[in-house]
RNA sequence: GCACGGGUAGCUUAGUCAGGACUAAAGCAACAGACUGAAAAUCUGAAGAUCGGGAGUUCGAAUCUCUCCCCCGUGCA
């Protein structure tokens, strides 16, 4: 018996993951015993039914009203094609990879349920893996109260605080990192000592495809995007945000275009700055991405332009 | 053209007044890397400069003097 299959549609910013998977969602024509066949053409009809569903793994884009910002789908784009993980969480609160974990397990056993089957689409590393490795972290809340008082305090204070809680972990951490030593203090002190992450066996079979572009080509679809989203409103789109209620602080730690759109509206930078910014941002955070997936020898990497031959190797791999 | 201001890593600058641990510092970029309930976040590392050129004064010059070159700014023509 083998395990069911759920596809995996990964790469850096601005490849053109989310049309892939809806396009590849459109091309299944059928399902054999959970494993589904292509058509030769490769489009569905309007008559035939929808046989995959996309989950997102972006951990901007499950926050509500960060749609032009994040280059969310929007519902024409999604053609018919069902998505799950998008606008779960007011974006004044936090999210979190357990919690992307947990929806998104539940969403893969009723894809399945129902015959389908799931595409996991997006470029947050952290979260794919989560998922794909099934790691079990500690189940120890975030505590606000105590990570405002930690967030006084220098990292070598904070360093000092978790080698004496838990010099085992206090080992092999990033002593310099505050984020990981506040959370790391949180955990030590709930549970005594920072437990091993566990990692379980999935029991679904993940097929990764890894979508890339030359840097040149990625470059300019980064800078032709932010030109598209500004020309749709997305200066008014982090103004709405502030208006209702969500501060410039949380803005900025959203990142990239919210940290910029933020600094803008404070009168921090200029309109020339906050392009170049931006632009200049999504370079690097693509970068920060391809170094995350490259550690994953299972990824199956294709050029992004090449769609004919992702879907006929797909073809192949789902059988 | 004359006068004053300016020329220090790829970029923006600190240091020049009062020469000395300057074997030239920082931020950004570029490059490499980490990541285990914040991941578009957070963090690390190495590299990078004959201090515009030359001459001089001095034990010692990015720093003082002379001279040449360059760009911009202001004033005078």
């Amino acid at each position: 018996m083998s395990k069911p299959k759920v596809l995996v549609i990964l790469g850096p910013t601005a490849v053109g993951k989310s049309d892939l998977a809806v396009e590849i969602a459109l091309s299944i024509t059928g399902l054999k015993r959970g494993i589904p066949t292509f058509g030769r053409t490769g489009e569905s009809t309007s008559k035939s039914p929808v046989l995959g569903e996309v989950i997102s793994a972006d951990s901007r884009q499950v926050y509500t009203g960060l749609d032009i910002g994040t280059g969310k789908i929007t519902k024409k784009e999604m053609r018919g094609v069902p998505h799950h993980l998008l606008d779960v969480m007011n974006p004044k609160k936090v999210f979190s990879v357990e919690l992307w974990k947990k929806y998104t397990e539940a969403a893969i056993k009723d894809i399945l349920s129902r015959g389908k089957l799931p595409i996991i689409c997006g470029g947050t590393g952290f979260y794919i893996q989560s998922i794909v490795d099934n790691i079990t972290l500690p189940d120890v809340p975030a505590d606000l109260k105590l990570r405002k008082k930690l967030s006084l305090k220098s990292t070598d204070e904070l360093f000092l605080m978790l080698k004496k809680l838990d010099p085992k972990r206090a080992k092999n951490i990033d002593a310099k990192n505050p984020v990981r030593l506040i959370r790391a203090i949180e955990i030590a002190q709930t549970l005594g000592t920072v437990p091993k992450v566990k990692k379980v066996k999935s029991q679904y079979e993940f097929i990764q495809i890894g979508l890339t572009l030359l840097p040149e080509i990625l470059r300019e679809k980064i800078h032709a995007r932010l030109l598209s989203r500004m020309k749709k409103g997305m200066l008014a789109e982090a103004q709405r945000l502030h208006a209702s209620g969500l501060s410039y602080k949380r803005m900025e730690a959203l990142g990239l275009e919210y940290r910029y759109l933020a600094l803008y509206l404070q009168k921090k930078i200029s309109k020339k700055e906050l392009a170049e910014q931006i632009e200049l941002g999504n370079v690097q955070y693509a970068r920060r991405q391809m170094q995350w997936f490259k550690r994953d020898k299972r990824i199956e990497w294709f050029d992004g332009e090449k769609k004919a031959t992702i879907k006929k190797h797909l073809k192949q791999k789902l059988f």
